[in-house]
RNA sequence: GUGAGCGUAGCUCAACUGGUUAGAGCACUGGACUGUGGAUCCAGAGGUUGGGGGUUCGAGACCCCUCGCUCACCCCA
């Protein structure tokens, strides 16, 4: 083999047939989210890395190690996007569209862009289906989009998973909680691993997150953020699960899911699965109550959730089947002229293809058997003369002749039924 | 960024302890077969064994470097 060009690390050619799974999930998902009365807003892949910086948050991974930065002809420090949510605020401040009836409902699916070193269920470039609430602090919103999600994953026959929720507070409670937590660790700090003494200071929320026992041991006795609530957002989390219980969903109190983005309170989710190595949530979202006044826009409560769509994929074991089509055969210049014309008519009602290069016709139906062709039609001698094609049903083998008004006809009243 | 495993034809894999000109199945193209496909048979095309260096009379195999893929850690979709 020559030198290769081929598709940089972490990213992947999506090829036929595998694209009419992503086209059904899409959807699907399209048709999920506008009934719950979201909109598709769709946001420029680059942005400002200033954005993210700002908005993802300037301690989270994303933005300290996994961010596409370049700089641009213009000297501009652009990224593309590691994630949807900070664009849609972006949107809404740049075009004022708080100043419509809110809350507000928008979707998006696309790619998304992470430095990260691929594995199984992560990738580089990778897509998230991304749905967005603002302005709607009833916590029975939260409620609803877990169980939008739930509807979701339905549609799309996934049913082995779990979903967990947490409560990661607010500016006015986590503060002291991580204070508490904090000094916890230090009085054990000695016992603790190298990393989790690292945690210490700069994510003592991971702490909980160590897989060796020893830690995990100290980690039990160690203070809970959902024991440890103010009173509005201990409200909000009491009332969240309420309305889950409403709606009979079952779910799992993680007091363990921090979830790597800076910018959320109150409310986190996540829905896992044992089918998916190591990489096993699916989905996962919150809110960020926070960020639109961050950006100097009105102080808008945000909520909301991302799928990732090759992880949905890789759990849908359904092929969508190829749809009916005509391969056409001919087997003269006259016949390839009747040709020409009669698949552009019937195209107006089924999928035709037509080939150019000369064959047999022995070596036509070979093709289009090879092709999955589910009729051929037949123009040859016998067909011009008399101005009748021969229709042939691969499968069955079934064939009879049609005038060209006839055949028409014929796939019409088909695609009516 | 750290660690481990793996790189032979488009795909799946062979090639003994290092030993001729690196093979097979599937797929592809053509033919047997000039108006009836799926089957069978024949033929063709397809490789710098990921790349570079080293050891050796001799390397697909052994050693070093490098690139790539995969999985895991960190973190996340």
């Amino acid at each position: 083999m020559k030198k290769k060009v081929t598709a940089i690390k972490g990213t992947k050619d999506i090829l036929p047939p595998e694209t009419r799974k992503w086209q059904w999930v899409e959807e699907r998902a399209r048709t999920v989210f506008e009934r719950y009365g979201y909109r598709e807003l769709r946001a420029p892949v680059f942005e400002a890395t200033e954005l993210f910086e700002k908005g993802t948050g300037e301690s989270s991974d994303i933005v300290l190690k996994e961010m596409y930065t370049f700089t641009d002809k213009g000297g501009r420090s652009l990224t593309l996007r590691p994630e949807y949510t900070p664009s849609v605020v972006r949107a809404i401040i740049d075009h004022r569209l708080y100043l419509q009836p809110r809350p507000l409902r928008f979707y998006y699916i696309g790619p998304m862009f992470r430095y990260d070193k691929p594995q199984k269920g992560r990738y580089r470039q990778f897509h998230q289906m991304d749905i967005e609430v603002f302005d709607e602090k009833d916590p029975g919103i939260d409620a609803e989009i877990i169980q939008m999600a739930t509807v979701l994953l339905k549609q799309v026959g996934v049913a082995d998973y779990q979903i967990l929720v947490n409560s990661v507070g607010c500016p006015r409670c986590r503060p002291s909680y991580i204070q508490k937590l904090r000094e916890a660790a230090q009085k054990v700090r000695e016992k603790l691993c190298p990393d989790c003494q690292r945690r210490i200071e700069i994510n003592p929320l991971r702490l909980f997150d160590c897989k060796i026992e020893t830690c995990q041991a100290l980690a039990a006795n160690f203070p809970k953020i959902t024991d440890n609530l103010g009173e509005e957002c201990q409200q909000h989390f009491i009332q969240f699960q309420h309305y889950l219980q409403v709606l009979g969903i079952s779910y799992r109190v993680e007091p363990r899911l921090v979830r790597g983005l800076d910018y959320y309170t109150r409310t986190t989710f996540e829905f896992v699965t044992s089918a998916l190595g190591a990489q096993d949530a699916i989905l996962g979202g919150g809110r960020y109550d926070e960020m639109m006044k961050q950006f100097g826009g009105p102080d808008l409560c945000g909520i909301g959730l991302a799928v990732g769509v090759e992880r949905l994929l890789s759990l849908i074991k359904f092929q969508p089947s190829n749809p009916e089509f005509i391969y056409i055969i001919y087997l003269s210049e006259e016949g390839k002229e009747e040709a020409m014309k009669l698949a552009a008519e019937l195209r107006k009602e089924v999928d035709c293809l037509l080939e150019y290069k000369p064959r047999s016709l022995r070596n036509q139906l070979s093709r289009a058997n090879k092709l999955g062709a589910t009729w051929t039609l037949i123009i040859g001698e016998d067909e011009l003369k008399t101005g009748r094609f021969t229709l042939k049903h691969m499968a069955s083998g079934h064939q009879a002749s049609y005038s060209s008004a006839a055949l028409l006809e014929h796939f019409k009243s088909r695609g009516d039924q």
